[in-house]
DNA sequence: ATCCTCCCCTAC
DNA sequence: TAAGGTAGGGGAGGAT
């Protein structure tokens, strides 16, 4: 069940299955290859082998037949320890964490190698960078097969990489044909003949690799995300773990401290052998996180005062053209002052408190070339100069010129992250995770049960902590979370406190009301107008005077927070209400393209996050921030987003969905709506609310069971049944008068088309460029990546077999009912799913089969043929006679048969749909009946193996 | 009254 | 150069 860890990928569980599953692929092509290739020249690529992930230029089917032809190995799978290359144009962030370490090159890549006749270095193509120093470094050195490669074409492509474009070579056609816009062009372009060692990067929105970039290096992402995991972690360790031995340890180590069981905070003796506690709720908080991480690996910086960004210095070196921050600084304050004081008659402006101004006044210090990078954390020794989080490092190196600067390194926070949870789960599971750094956790019943002052136990975990993850944390104690909250607010850094309900007055009459969780700054600043300033001035305001100011739940907050009271119980795992995506940075657009564009990826993106979560959407909104009218548009801030008006449109679906198409339908929709200038956009979100349970795809993924009828399903269908049982029996009777001539009349002599020539494909793609531009590019990555990669199924056969309609595409809202939709759920069980073992989550598995699989099977067919070569063949046997064969049936069958002995139920869930589509489009009652009768006796065979039906297409 | 949409605010 | 995300709570004001 727990399988987690490391490396493992998934296959070493399966046994020899993968091994002899890829032995056979590879075996496959390399013969394919043998026939290819005429000369041993041409085989660049000998030693390579990629896998294709999304959809590319050009696309899979196409990589696959050039890698057959110039030496390399083609994976349907990715697998970790022997696909050297990833091939992809454009990863959802999400994959792009799967894929991690790995080598995730451009296509292009393939086709300059090509064109030029040797090995090119792929870190010319390498999708996206880690900007982060922090982050893994790109592998520049180790990557490259040295046994199988031709070194000499490394070196001659850096001496020589600047002449040859890919303009000019024979896959110029297919490029042109597939170019979305401007960008991409200057894209293709931009990446030769610079030095290949020196990624270029995304320089704004505009380019594909924009967003992947800007999420790894996003520090605000992070923290976004790592939080949300963390959580998931937290319910994960409720279910999986017990504290049973982190409770002994703990008890053991009480053995050997003196006996102090009273507080020493100025507390009551209060003797905790008789305590007993109802609400004694910790909260736990690692100082300057970001800081303490990193100065784990530099020990010589501790003791100085240490920031954590992205800059290096302070001085950004050219000013940039038009950019004027003072105006800019003036334009933001204006308007912070015209908010603050449009409801509120104008008092006296002097009351205001420190800290509670816009700001802007962070800026003002700064001129036209301090740098504008912000300052993710800073340590206590720099927040004694002033220094805060979130300052501009241009003013905090004013406050502060001897400032040390680290880098950022997200997987180090990640992983203290873990080992923080992990050992506070060790002694209590009621844990409510806030965020990657802090969490509250319920001690109560680990208080009362060793009868211990909570003290102690803070003194034991913070020792804890501090030796698994070298980093000092702060804990407080109080009765409810407002009160640990600003126990440990008071306890920083590295400190403890408990809070004793006989001291929560006198102690909340200190505490300035900034420090309430919930009051930011605009609260902030409306209570320094009113002449509040702490808990004491907040404490004489009545409840109703409050809840005039600030609304009747925020009123009543304020009234109760500034007493110690907080109602607010602790939630140990809450069901996530919305999903979204946003970057308000870096963009900048030419055109409704580049704009269209990116709505397309970031919808590609939240769509991603959507499925993670096994949710489907009813809401889809779609935010834009927009260039003030009278801002600058450079902005001061380098791709900042500058002086905006936010600009909000939302669209209700009539039923919940999880179709990206649907999804891209209604931002585009509303993106039109908001009919803002591309060229004005800075911004760009996507939230998806109104989530409901998607009860398939949850049922799908969860474990075996997700291809199984639910067992009411089954029973309730007895109208279906008795239709069912009538059209059995109608085919009984046609197909035993048939004689069964011979075998395989279909199957066995037809040769299935695997190798398509490029020219075919060239004379489709010309043919299909709306539908590709239109209709693809709409599709969910993880079709595409079904459609294009995962089975060589190339773009011209599908739009050319499949029929595929665009109307009907745009329109799919019910599940199952089309080609999209039927496709879209299956695949996910090949490539995201965790196969049919129900725990992992986080581990990348490509496969679900088992490995007990009888597949050789000489007079059938292979149940290893390829989704594309299956569709092919379903295809042309519906479409070959009027009614089917008999002993074609019987192959089919056995084929499906064997699919479901070798556990292969997606496959054998996708093979079913195509039949059935098939079938569909046929419009022919005998073929129905077939199609009934193969999936009844499926059923029969289903029941024996899995004791449950497969959930198939029962109707027409 | 209750819901919905479009915001704003807050936290990390 | 720089990486200004994301989710939840709640209020205002209009629709039902």
């Amino acid at each position: 069940m727990k399988r987690r860890k490391g490396d493992d990928n998934g296959f070493e569980a399966w046994g020899g299955y993968m091994e002899a599953k890829i032995s056979k692929l590879e075996g496959q092509f390399s013969a394919d290859a043998a026939k290819c290739i005429t000369n041993e020249n041409d085989a660049i690529f000998k030693g390579i082998s990629i896998f294709v992930n999304g959809y590319t230029i050009p696309p899979a089917d196409e990589l696959k037949q050039l890698m057959i032809k110039y030496g390399g190995i083609y994976h349907h799978y990715h697998i970790s320890s022997r696909t050297t290359y990833i091939i992809a144009s454009n990863l959802p962030n999400t994959k792009i964490k799967q894929l991690k370490g790995m080598k995730v090159v451009k296509p292009e890549w393939i086709v300059d190698c090509i064109a030029q006749k040797k090995l090119l270095d792929y870190r010319g193509y390498l999708l996206y960078t880690n900007q982060s120093r922090t982050q893994p470094k790109l592998d520049l050195i180790t990557t490259i097969p040295s046994s199988n490669t031709n070194m000499d074409n490394i070196e001659k492509f850096q001496k020589e990489s600047t002449n040859k474009m890919s303009t000019d070579i024979q896959f110029s056609n297919c490029f042109s044909n597939y170019e979305n816009n401007s960008t991409n062009k200057s894209d293709i372009t931009l990446i030769k003949g610079d030095n290949p060692t020196r990624q270029k990067m995304a320089k704004n929105a505009c380019e594909a690799s924009f967003l992947s970039e800007f999420y790894t290096n996003s520090r605000l992402h992070h923290i976004s995300t790592m939080g949300a995991t963390l959580k998931q972690h937290v319910s994960n360790l409720r279910i999986n773990n017990t504290c049973e031995l982190g409770v002994q340890e703990f008890k053991e180590w009480l053995l050997t401290q003196p006996n102090n069981n009273n507080l020493d905070n100025g507390d009551d003796y209060i003797s905790f052998d008789e305590k007993q506690f109802n609400n004694l709720i910790m909260h736990i908080d690692m100082d300057c996180f970001f800081v303490s991480v990193g100065l784990r690996s530099m020990p010589d910086l501790i003791g100085f005062p240490v920031a954590v960004t992205h800059a290096k210095s302070n001085s950004q070196g050219v000013k940039r053209e038009g950019v004027n921050r003072a105006a800019e600084f003036n334009l933001y304050k204006n308007r912070a002052e015209e908010k603050m004081n449009q409801n509120k008659s104008k008092k006296e402006e002097e009351t205001i408190r420190e800290g509670t101004k816009p700001r802007s006044d962070w800026v003002e210090s700064i001129d036209e070339t301090n740098s504008m990078s912000e300052i993710a954390s800073c340590n206590y020794e720099a927040r004694k100069a002033g220094l805060k989080n979130g300052m501009f490092l241009g003013q905090a190196l004013k406050l502060c010129p001897n400032l040390k600067t680290i880098p950022y390194d997200f997987d180090a926070y990640k992983e203290v992250s873990y080992t923080l949870y992990n050992t506070v789960a060790s002694y209590t599971l009621n844990i409510e995770a806030v965020s990657c750094d802090e969490m509250f956790a319920d001690c109560s019943e680990l208080i009362n049960q060793t009868s211990t002052d909570p003290m102690q136990f803070a003194t034991f975990l913070r020792k804890k902590i501090k030796e698994k993850t070298g980093c000092a944390c702060t804990t407080g104690f109080g009765s409810n979370r407002l009160q640990a909250r600003l126990a440990t607010k008071k306890a920083k850094p590295d400190g403890q406190l408990y809070l004793s309900p006989n001291n929560v007055i006198e102690f909340m009459q200190g505490i300035n009301v900034n420090d309430i969780p919930g009051v930011g700054r605009a609260t902030s600043y409306k209570l320094s107008k009113l002449g509040i300033n702490t808990c004491q001035d907040l404490q004489k305001m009545s409840l109703s005077k409050l809840q005039a100011e600030f609304g009747k739940k925020s009123g009543e907050s304020l009234y109760k927070n500034c007493r110690g009271q907080d109602e607010k119980i602790l939630n140990f795992g809450q069901e996530r209400k919305s999903v979204s995506a946003e970057v308000n940075y870096g963009i900048r657009f030419n055109n409704e393209i580049d704009a269209e564009t990116f709505l397309k990826q970031l919808t590609m993106e939240v769509h991603s996050r959507l499925l993670e979560i096994k949710r489907s959407t009813k809401c889809i909104t779609l935010k834009l921030m927009v260039r003030a009218k009278d801002a600058p548009e450079e902005t001061a801030k380098f791709l900042g987003h500058g002086v905006c008006d936010n600009f909000t449109k939302s669209s209700t679906l009539a039923s919940p969905t999880i179709e990206s198409s649907i999804i891209l339908r209604e931002i585009l929709a509303l993106n039109k709506q908001l009919n803002i200038s591309p060229k004005d956009m800075r911004g760009i979100g996507i939230q998806l609310s109104r989530l409901e349970d998607d009860n398939l795809s949850k049922t799908r993924n969860s474990s075996i069971n997700k291809f199984l009828v639910p067992k009411n399903k089954e029973n309730n269908n007895t109208v279906k049944n008795q239709r069912h049982e009538k059209c059995k029996n109608e085919l009984n009777k046609n197909t035993e008068d048939k004689t069964v001539k011979g075998i395989g009349n279909f199957f066995k002599p037809k040769k299935l088309p695997i190798n398509l020539k490029k020219s075919d494909v060239k004379i489709n793609k010309k043919e299909d460029v709306s539908l590709d531009k239109e209709v693809l590019a709409a599709l969910p990555e993880d079709l595409r990546k079904e459609i294009f990669a995962e089975y060589g199924l190339s773009e011209s056969y599908l739009l050319k077999k499949e029929n595929c309609d665009k109307e009907r595409l745009m329109d799919c809202n019910q599940r199952n009912k089309n080609i999209i939709d039927s496709q879209f759920i299956d695949i996910r069980s090949p490539i995201s799913e965790q196969s049919s073992k129900p725990s992992s989550s986080t581990d990348f598995t490509l496969s679900t089969h088992s490995d007990d699989t009888n597949e050789t099977n000489s007079d059938g067919l292979d149940i290893d043929l390829s989704l594309s070569e299956i569709r092919t063949l379903i295809y042309e046997w519906v479409s070959s006679g009027q009614t089917a064969q008999e002993c074609d049936v019987v192959i089919f069958k056995d084929f499906l048969e064997r699919l479901v002995l070798a556990r292969r139920l997606e496959k054998l869930d996708i093979v079913l749909r195509a039949l059935h589509r098939h079938i569909a489009n046929k419009r022919s009652e005998t073929w129905q009946q077939t199609y009934f009768k193969i999936v009844d006796q499926i059923q029969d065979v289903m029941k024996t193996v899995y004791g449950a039906k497969l959930f198939v297409e029962d109707r027409f």
